[in-house]
This record gives C-alpha cells, sequence and structure tokens, in this order.
DNA sequence: GCCGATTATGTAATCGATTACACGAATTGA
DNA sequence: TCAATTCGTGTAATCGATTACATAATCGGC
C-alpha cells in the first residue's frame, strides 16, 4: 500500500560522493572549508540522492528545538491575520517551525511557557499577547531563555523584552488633527480596555493632541471600551443619551468603530452626516463597510516580519543586542465615515 | 546572566534512581513491565531531578515528527478561529505540536505539503482548504502519507481522504424552512464562490428545499457570492436593482449577510422589516450585529476536536480506519435579522 | 528439587545529524 | 631544505532518547 520510500540520510550522500559524512555535512553548513572539487561532487551527489536534512536529528545535536512559538490573545480578530503572515514569512528562510497559541482559548498556564523552553520545543516566543504573566516571564528569564523573547504590538509593562509596536500614540494624534482639520472641535474617544498598555498610549494621545490643538475637553467624552464590537454598541448607547454630543468619535479599535456606527444608525443619526467615525487598525474590512471607514493604518505585515527579524537576531547570537522599544509608523487612511463638521 | 541550568536527562534519572536507562524509559512509556518497587523510586527520581522528557530526542528515535500541520485558507476569518482552538485542545494532551499556515499568505507550493513529509517536518495535516491542488496530494500519497491527512470543512473532490464537515446540505435546509415558516416564499441565496464544495452542497440544499415546498424559483435569485463582505455588498446592490424583489435572502456565510445587510440599508430597506436575512455559520459577532444575525451554527469546536481526534486516530494506528466522510449536525440560531413576512 | 516459563532489568545498538580532534598534504618563509 | 602554517578530509564521540536481545531472578507444576 503506502510504499514510504526511505529518504536518504548523510550516510547515502557520503558514499555516494566516496568522501565522510563530516564532508557533507561541512559542504551544507560551512562550505568554504571544502576544496571546489569535492564540494561540487557532494552536491551531485545531494541532487542525485534526493536528500534532505532530517530536521530532529540536526535539532537533537545542536541542542536546539527548531521551532518558536507566537502568543495571540485571540486568533478569531481579524486584525492578527496580516500579522501573522509577516511572521511566517519572516521566518520562512530559516529552518524554524512557527506554533501558533491562542491564548484565550488555551489560557497559560503559569508555568507553561518556560516549561516549553525546558522541554526544548521551542527555541525563542513572539508575544501579541500583554497580558502574560510576570511571574511567568520570569521563570523564562531564570531558566535563560529572556533574551528569546520579543512582544510584538503589545506588551508588559516593567519588562526588559524587546518591543515591536505602532507609534500608537502618533495614530491617536492623527487621528485627532484629522477630525480638527475637517472643523470637528468635540471629539470623543472610545478607549481600550482598562490596563491595556495600547488603551494607555492612544488614550494618552488623544488628550495630549486635543490640549495641543486647544479642544475642548468632557470626561464623558472619553468612553471606555475593550476593542470588541459591543463596547462599540455601548458607546452608542451612550452617546445617543449624551445632553452635549461630540460631532466626531475616534475609536481604538475598527471593531469598535463598526459597533459604533450601526449603534449610531440604529438610533437614528448618520455616519458621517451627523458624527465622524474614526478607527484604528485597517482591518480588511474597513474599506468595505458602509461607510468605508477612516481610519489609522498599521502596517500589519511589516510589524510581523520585524518581529520575526528581532527574534531570529536574538537566536542567532543570543544576548547580543540589548532589548528595545522600536515603534513603526503608522498612516492616516480617509475614508467615507469622516466628513466636515457641520 | 543566563544560567540556562542543563535539563536532567533520562541518565541522571537512572543514575539517581540507581538503574539503567532502559527501565526509567519504560516507567514512561510502558509501566506494566516494571516491578512497582522500582517504578516507584523512578518516579521519585523523575521529581527529584525534574526531569522532561527531550522531544527531539524521542522524535528521532522514533523516526517521527512530533508535529501535524494545519492549513487554513485565511486566518483572518473569524470563522476559524473556532476551529483551531478546537483543534489545539484535541492535540493537547498528546505530544504532537500543532504548526499553523495560512495558505493564503503562504501559497503552497506544489511539492511544499509532501516536502513537510518528506523531511520529517510533520507526521500528519489537516486541512481546511478545499483548494489544495491534487497533484500536492498524490504527492503524500505516493510518499505513503495519504492516511495522514484530514479534510477539515472543506475538502477536494474525488479525493479519498476523510472528511469531517458540518451537514451543509442540512443547514441550507434548516434555514429556507425557516424562512417558509416565516410565511416567505420569494427567497434568494447568496451562494460561496463557484467550485467551492460548499457553495455546492448549500445550494442544493436551498433548490432541493424550495422544491419540497413548492416554492417558486427564479435563476437571478441564486446570486453567486465568494463568503466576503463584498459579495455581500454586490448582492445587495443586484437586489436593490430587481423587479420583483425576493423578501428573504439566505447567505452562504454570515460575512456576506453583513454585507447584503448594509447593503440594503444603505439602499432604504429595512432588515428585516422589508427583506428577511438569515446567515450560515454563526461567528461570534453575528449575535452583536445590528440586526441580530439569524443564522446556522456550526459547532466549531467539535470539529476542530473531531478532526484532532481522527488524525490522532490514523496516526496511532497507521492504514487502519478507513477514510470516511462523517457530517456534523448543524443548528439554526433564531435572531432578529429574520422575521415574518407582511 | 528440577526444569521450563515468566518476569524484571541491564547492555548496547540505533536514530541522523554535527564537530572536536587528528592527520597527511600542500604551502610558506627563512 | 626544513620547520611552521594552512588546508582538506576522515574518525569517532556526541546529542537523549528507545528497544532488541541477553541475562538473572522468580515462580509453578510435578
Amino acid at each position: 500500500m503506502s510504499k514510504k520510500p526511505k529518504p536518504a540520510t548523510i550516510q547515502d550522500v557520503a558514499l555516494a560522493a566516496l568522501v565522510s559524512t563530516a564532508t557533507v555535512s561541512r559542504v551544507l553548513s560551512n562550505p568554504d572549508l571544502v576544496s571546489k572539487s569535492t564540494r561540487v561532487a557532494v552536491l551531485e551527489a545531494i541532487r542525485e540522492t534526493g536528500y534532505r536534512v532530517n530536521q530532529a536529528a540536526r535539532n537533537l545535536r545542536m541542542q536546539r528545538a527548531g521551532a518558536v512559538l507566537v502568543l495571540v490573545p485571540n486568533l478569531g480578530k481579524p486584525f492578527y491575520s496580516g500579522i501573522l503572515a509577516g511572521i511566517s514569512e519572516g521566518f520562512a528562510g530559516s529552518d524554524y517551525a512557527v506554533l501558533i497559541t491562542d491564548t484565550e482559548s488555551n489560557p497559560l498556564q503559569e508555568e507553561t511557557l518556560a516549561g516549553y523552553f525546558r522541554d526544548g520545543r521551542i527555541d525563542g516566543a513572539i508575544s501579541l499577547d500583554g497580558g502574560i504573566p510576570s511571574t511567568a516571564l520570569q521563570q523564562c528569564v531564570t531558566y535563560g531563555a529572556g533574551d528569546r523573547i520579543v512582544f510584538l504590538c503589545e506588551w508588559v509593562e516593567g519588562e526588559a523584552f524587546p518591543v515591536i509596536s505602532s507609534d500608537n500614540a502618533e495614530g491617536a494624534r492623527l487621528a485627532i488633527r484629522h477630525l480638527h482639520d475637517l472643523g470637528h472641535k468635540k471629539i470623543a474617544h472610545v478607549t481600550g480596555p482598562d490596563g491595556n498598555v495600547l488603551t494607555t498610549a492612544r488614550r494618552e494621545g488623544v488628550v495630549e493632541e486635543r490640549t495641543r490643538l486647544g479642544l475642548p475637553a468632557r470626561p464623558e467624552w472619553i468612553i471606555r471600551g475593550d476593542f470588541s464590537l459591543e463596547s462599540g454598541h455601548d458607546a452608542a448607547r451612550r452617546i445617543l443619551a449624551m445632553d452635549d454630543r461630540p460631532t466626531a468619535v475616534f475609536c481604538a479599535a475598527d471593531m469598535v468603530a463598526f459597533g459604533l456606527i450601526s449603534g449610531l444608525v440604529a438610533g437614528g443619526l448618520k455616519v458621517p452626516g451627523d458624527i465622524s467615525v474614526v478607527g484604528f487598525d485597517d482591518i480588511e474590512m474597513s474599506g468595505s463597510y458602509v461607510p468605508a471607514l477612516t481610519t489609522i493604518r498599521q502596517d500589519r505585515h511589516q510589524l510581523g516580519r520585524r518581529a520575526a527579524e528581532v527574534l531570529l537576531g536574538q537566536l542567532a547570537n543570543p544576548g547580543k543586542e540589548l532589548p528595545m522599544k522600536s515603534a513603526l509608523p503608522v498612516e492616516l487612511v480617509t475614508r467615507a465615515s469622516s466628513a466636515p463638521a457641520n
């Protein structure tokens, strides 16, 4: 039935090329050590036998796992797909496998992460989740994996790991400035969940820019959300009930903006006629929502690639570079959901 | 800096328990072969040393990869998250790592999949993508991996792999029956993309049930879509332009329903006042859309688990069970987007 | 009390790569 | 011309498990 042709090993290649396995190995990993003639012969033998290196054997010998883990808060959020694509692209050339786990449906146990390192299942990790318990991180550091973890988009306050993220505060400022340019003065902001680092960064951007532009600020114009569609609905309800309604709302996420818009429309308001709405992220469907959403674009692909590169760098020369925070630029994408103030 | 305490090996345990490594290994994989007293001693030694088996070594010796690959058409679609959660849950107890790849952003090269098997990177695969080229699959079969691939949700017509999916035709029938029960007679259907097996199954369910109930059928009431938000918009435009408009629409996916609803509303129609809409999938946001979407729920979690179980079974006794198609039940979830016909 | 069967355990080969070390040949410099 | 390098390659140990085979101990039946 299944014939399962046994794959060629390095021995087979050595035999075919009339050299030792050491030489074959060197041709693969350190070609300069081998004379041109034998190198050619070995490469020919490799082609002939159809040899492919056995990762398990290599990993065992080299004492590595050959895999990295990506921790995603919620795989279901469309926001993450581009990032994951960027990450796998970043690792495509390498011989690392990319494991992905959803921290919402597979909550990280206290010692799970360090355990993965310990058991030789992973060589490094990229976390998109800023909610990893400090204790879990400390265990990794204790184990010596402290320099093989990088944070992406979110991060844990007070921990010294490299962080790749967008310039969240700048994104918020861009949004406010855009609305201000359109003539809006009363601008509300629907935030992310409490305690989230992105919430803070974006809220501060809002407050800062609003102050700089001399715009009025009322406490109820900062509305607590949680990046979800529902929190957008809630915000709509809140706004519909206000005496002094804002004429524009900047939401901390596109999903929130969708919820908000549908809520406002259901409440009889027009978007952008009565209220302009700006989101954050520029997820796929933002362009085809009705109205098409004005938003702050994060280069998700690039974010993913960068994180992959940084981690690969750390894995290549462990403990070399110092952890640091790098912020990628964001961009305002003007669409139909924002219009000049009446 | 990073002390990197060297993990205990099976040797260390053997030493501590005053037995051979063979015995330790047996305690772990075949406890019955070991006398109770030594078993206890070994277990104590394991606890003492904090020993964890090294997967790379085990995999090398056992000639396996210790990993399975999940092929997802588009990680960004919220539909897949629950499924992935179910899959990883299904593999949680096992010692298989779960690799996830997005076939849209990382298109599968002709020989990639078979290559993964060949290189010992994976022991099996679950494909959520029905668009895998037959040639790629044949290569896997040739290599002997034919019984370690299962399809989930989608499948490739004419290939003999196990398939786990929902009862798509029944879902379609349920939707039509529901609308019929509400008094609708003129029911349209927005399909999935051409050539997709789900498109066929659902469309056939629609046609069948519509015929059974003696409902009228006009060719333009079958509208070609592609599971996307945009195709929902297009469908709305199409419907708005019809002379003889349907009073209800069954969409082949929730995303399509969202696009459709927003398009219809933008066109001045009320949902469900003028037109009732029913979706398929019951993704997270369906319940909090406005109006909340009536839809056909697939048990995504269960689907994932099942696929994992089937694959694990195949891996445990290769080539034992025969491939077969199994359909999980679906369920009508009645919400606000469908109402009695006027 | 003896012999075959069973049970428990150890010895050592093995999986397929990498690499420290050794060695002979070629090259260099004085 | 000889010693010191450098270069190219092979030998064999090694990574950490599993397991076929061998061996010693125990048991049962007669």
